[in-house]
RNA sequence: CGGGGUGUAGCUCAGCCUGGAAGAGCGCUGCGUUCGGGUCGCAGAGGCCACAGGUUCAAAUCCUGUCACCCCGACCA
């Protein structure tokens, strides 16, 4: 029937080193990561690092073509880059010095510098720029599957976070951005289809497009609890972003006319709670004060109280490489007050005011002296800003800036990356074009970005229930489980062997369970492997005409000639692939 | 980097408080048994009790330090 899966074959368990597990080690905590582990698909090897045994493999393998499939199907060219960089293109890119610690270096003999590379944008642009010299040569994407190396922080959820880790990373090159407009649609279809393909529910959510400048960026962020970074939904219009990038609209401010500024005492209160308790006013009518450094030099920071500080768009604001909170000891040198602070008469740090602050009136604030506070504070009365900007973190409630709606938060995972670069990495690493006037201009760049281990993750955390994994089609290790009763017995296999063929001649891989186990045994595994069908070969099938199949979502078993069961299964596979790769 | 937790057999864990011969279940090996949802029995293999130092006649156990791993936060092209 389908004969276009070429060279397909069934592979013995015994010989397969699958070992599963009955119990996962206490530290895994997510589903998926005490699956991968139980399954027997990784084995850790340290932090962030893991192993990946066969028929894990196989999975990474199916992912990966799924995503080879689409990218080249988008017109998109496959290349391949070293992972070991010469960290002078970094610092011609000026992020050997953004990356920090993240970037793993290391030295060759001859003492030349080098770093394992946490991203490609560098060397992918020396490769555009040694190969792109018309406009005749755009537009075009270049991608590659390859191994990211980034000393993170914190490893965690198992493949979530990974120190090693494999990325389809794309790079488009435009003549303008009108056509980049053109790739990077291109780039969300094809990234539309594999999360589909794959079995991965993603939203596409609008994200901080960060310190490397650009313009639009999105996410598409698997909802799911297990996720890291907090995405804002909003139920009425549909809008959805993460936390760094949402815009939204504060609850009003209490309204009034301004009135005497007044000084008063305010023993032990420190808190925006505890001082607006004590002074008989709503959070919304304090001003809170927090201290920042920004690329090192100190920043005062005036929101209304009611609201956080969103630290990515301070630094936005700021155009600031890198915003980090003041420690206690700097607090004390720029003779802060902290508890009591207020930028009403601060003058020697810069004060950057969120706009929630400017706009409210007879605000109780700080009097930079303990133990005092002061009634009615206004801006442009009592203080002034160097910057006024919206720098105030969305929250769920909060209402939507397109249609009032309140937002809702959930958490996600960020499984892809889309991103409109611009110019910046064309100018500094010299990736430039010849236009129709003769004239030199730097290519238009855009980026995507998909993590590939983090995608098996996913797709478990997706695909799962209380018995083990249920593997999509198309990523599944193998189509069909088949469980051996009675092996040993002639007319067993014998039947084994039939399956085989059938199986093979409609284009399908199957993992045989020839062990020596208990029916038991060989049926938990079976879940907990999750094969999409299972075929039953066993003296009891044969009484009854053939061998049964079951389905791992469910559904009704059948006892069936082995051809006949071959065919449900393709005809089950294809049906649900709908038309298959695009 | 801050907070919390855990390191004893491949896995899950007991033992530590109160120092005195290193344990259980699962897994693994062999023999037998069983054969449709983690059979049963017998016999085995397997441990520098994370590492280093200290206290003690004696340390898995008490003390100090280090390391590793996990969780929360910070961080995250």
């Amino acid at each position: 029937m389908s004969f276009d899966r070429p060279g397909r074959v069934s592979m013995r368990m015994r010989q397969l080193l699958v070992k599963t597990l009955r119990e996962a080690p206490a530290e895994a905590e997510l589903a998926s990561h005490r699956l991968l582990l139980r399954a027997g698909l990784v084995v850790p090897l340290a932090a962030g690092l893991y192993c990946f045994t066969p028929l894990g493999w196989r999975v990474i393998r199916n992912v990966e073509r799924i995503i080879r499939e689409e990218m080249n199907a988008s017109g998109a060219l496959e290349v391949h880059l070293p992972a070991l960089h010469p960290i002078e293109l970094w610092e011609q890119s000026g992020r050997a010095a953004l990356m920090g610690q993240t970037l793993f270096r290391l030295t060759d003999r001859k003492e030349r510098e080098f770093a394992l590379g946490p991203t490609h944008e560098e060397v992918i642009s020396y490769l555009a720029s040694r190969t792109i010299q018309s406009y005749r040569d755009l537009p075009v994407t270049l991608y590659q599957i390859q191994t990211k190396f980034r000393d993170e922080p914190r490893p965690r959820g198992g493949l979530i976070r990974l120190r090693e880790f494999t990325m389809k990373d794309a790079y488009s090159f435009d003549t303008g951005w009108e056509t980049l407009d053109a790739s990077y649609d291109a780039a969300f279809a094809a990234y539309r289809r594999i999360f589909q393909r794959a079995g991965v529910p993603v939203v596409p959510v609008a994200a901080d497009s960060g310190a490397i400048g650009g313009k639009d960026s999105q996410e598409f962020v698997f909802l799911t609890d297990a996720g890291e970074d907090t995405i804002l939904l909003c139920p009425g219009c549909s809008y959805a972003a993460n936390a760094e990038k949402a815009e939204f609209v504060p609850p009003p401010p209490v309204p009034g006319e301004p009135a005497p500024l007044e000084r008063v005492h305010t023993p032990g209160k420190r808190t925006i709670a505890e001082v607006a308790a004590y002074l008989g006013v709503e959070p919304r009518q304090t001003l809170k004060a927090v201290f920042y450094r920004a690329d090192g030099n100190p920043v005062f920071v005036a929101i209304r109280g009611d609201l956080e500080v969103n630290e990515v768009k301070l630094k936005n604001a700021l155009g600031a490489r890198e915003v980090e909170p003041m420690d206690e000891a700097a607090v004390r040198e720029y003779g802060l007050v902290a508890g009591s602070a207020s930028p009403v008469g601060i003058e020697d740090i810069p004060v950057v005011a969120d706009t929630s602050a400017v706009e409210a009136v007879n605000l109780v604030g700080g009097a930079n002296v303990p133990d005092h506070h002061l009634r009615n504070v206004n801006y442009g009365r009592d203080w002034n800003a160097s910057l006024v900007a919206e720098i105030a973190l969305a929250r769920a409630g909060d209402a939507c800036r397109a249609c009032g709606t309140a937002l809702e938060t959930r958490r996600g995972i960020e499984m892809g990356h889309v991103f409109k670069l611009g110019t910046l990495y064309a100018e500094k690493m010299g990736v430039y074009y010849l236009d129709e006037s003769g004239e030199r201009r730097p290519c238009v760049m855009g980026c995507y970005g998909i993590g590939v281990e983090r995608m098996l993750a996913a797709i478990i955390e997706a695909n799962h229930d209380s018995d083990g994994i249920a593997w999509p089609w198309e990523v599944a290790p193998f189509d069909v489980h088949v469980v051996v009763i009675g092996a040993g017995e002639p007319p067993i296999a014998t039947a084994v062997a039939e399956v085989e063929a059938a199986l093979s001649a409609h284009g399908l891989e199957a993992l045989i369970d020839d062990r020596d186990d208990s029916p038991g045994i060989k049926f938990k595994d079976a879940d907990l492997l999750g094969m999409p069908a299972r075929l039953t070969v066993s003296p009891r099938s044969l009484e009854r005409g053939g061998v049964e199949l079951r389905f791992r979502r469910g559904g009704e078993t059948a006892v069936l000639p082995a051809n006949e069961a071959a065919s449900a299964i393709a005809k089950a596979r294809t049906d649900t692939l709908g038309a298959g790769p695009s």
